[in-house]
DNA sequence: AAGCGTAGCAACCGCCATTAT
DNA sequence: AATAATGGCGGTTGCTACGCT
């Protein structure tokens, strides 16, 4: 069953937001909450769909949103987690406080991904010409404007220090399970790697499968992710440069495995 | 100063997963 | 169990400001 859009309905408003609309929409989420989008609207007397205000409350309207430019360290955590996680938006932006999965996107691609495959082009070419200048974050009377210093000065590549293996500028998604993938050929031990295939991510496989003791992880195409799980926090700072401003890995990790694998031991550090 | 190309960002669209009936 | 409703996510689009010529 193929669903038409809920905007399709006659009358409804598209496009940017007014002033007027915002306020309407604050107003009432701040009274009622917003318990059922597709209501919302009808009972705000928004001429909106519910997708339209959840949309605008999530990655606009929300109080605890950080607005402004990224910081450095953001910027490094969004790479680091894109590496691992892929074009898994929101499970990046529930890393970065007050960041949308939305406007990390918007950063990733416009920003990001292009400076990080000029850094491998002039990694491969170290006669080429730096980055240029980017552009100053538009102004933004709601925006507290955080100074970001030169991007260009960067190379993220260069923390890497599994750089040989990292050919990152053009990841797609996460991709498991599919030993092919493997290319880096200087990656040690890889038989202590532990698989995860597709039903890792299924709860329903957990009961099947228990432990992932021979199991590994394919994180893009290009570049396979090593953790033995038995020590994988060694295994981290060896193949990704774990540094201070990522001391959140290890958390994130067991975010992500125990929201997925309740069931799943965890090693004690 | 004007025109044009591009970058940045907000918003939309379509699909999938989950929940309710 | 089947179907419908809703929420959430990732990909994409389109508008606008900026920068270059």
């Amino acid at each position: 069953m193929v669903r038409a859009p809920c905007c399709e309905k006659m009358g409804l408003e598209k496009g940017p937001w007014a002033p007027e609309e915002d306020q309407i929409l604050t107003s009432y989420i701040e009274k009622h909450g917003h318990g059922n989008w597709r209501a919302l609207p009808k009972q705000s007397g928004l001429l909106r769909c519910g997708k339209s205000c959840r949309l605008r409350w999530i990655n606009y309207l929300r109080p605890d949103i950080k607005r402004g430019n990224f910081t450095i360290e953001e910027e490094e955590t969004i790479i680091k987690l894109h590496e691992m996680l892929g074009n898994r938006w929101s499970a990046i932006a529930a890393k970065l406080p007050g960041r949308t999965d939305n406007e990390i996107k918007n950063v990733w691609h416009t920003n990001l991904k292009k400076r990080l495959l000029k850094s491998d082009q002039s990694n491969s070419n170290p006669n080429s010409k730096r980055a240029t200048k980017p552009r100053i974050k538009r102004s933004d009377s709601n925006s507290s404007i955080i100074t970001q210093s030169e991007p260009a000065n960067l190379n993220f590549r260069e923390m890497d220090t599994t750089s040989a293996c990292t050919s990152s500028s053009d990841f797609s998604s996460v991709t498991v399970g599919d030993s092919k993938n493997i290319k880096c050929e200087d990656i040690e031990s890889l038989e202590t790697m532990p698989v995860i295939d597709e039903s890792f991510w299924s709860e329903a496989a957990i009961d099947e499968t228990p432990t992932m003791s021979s199991q590994s992880l394919t994180i893009s195409n290009e570049m396979p992710l090593q953790y033995p799980f038995a020590n994988y926090e060694e295994s981290f700072q060896q193949s990704h440069a774990y540094d201070s401003n990522f001391d959140d890995g290890m958390d994130f990790w067991y975010d992500i495995f125990t929201r997925t694998a309740d069931s799943i031991e965890l090693p004690e550090f």
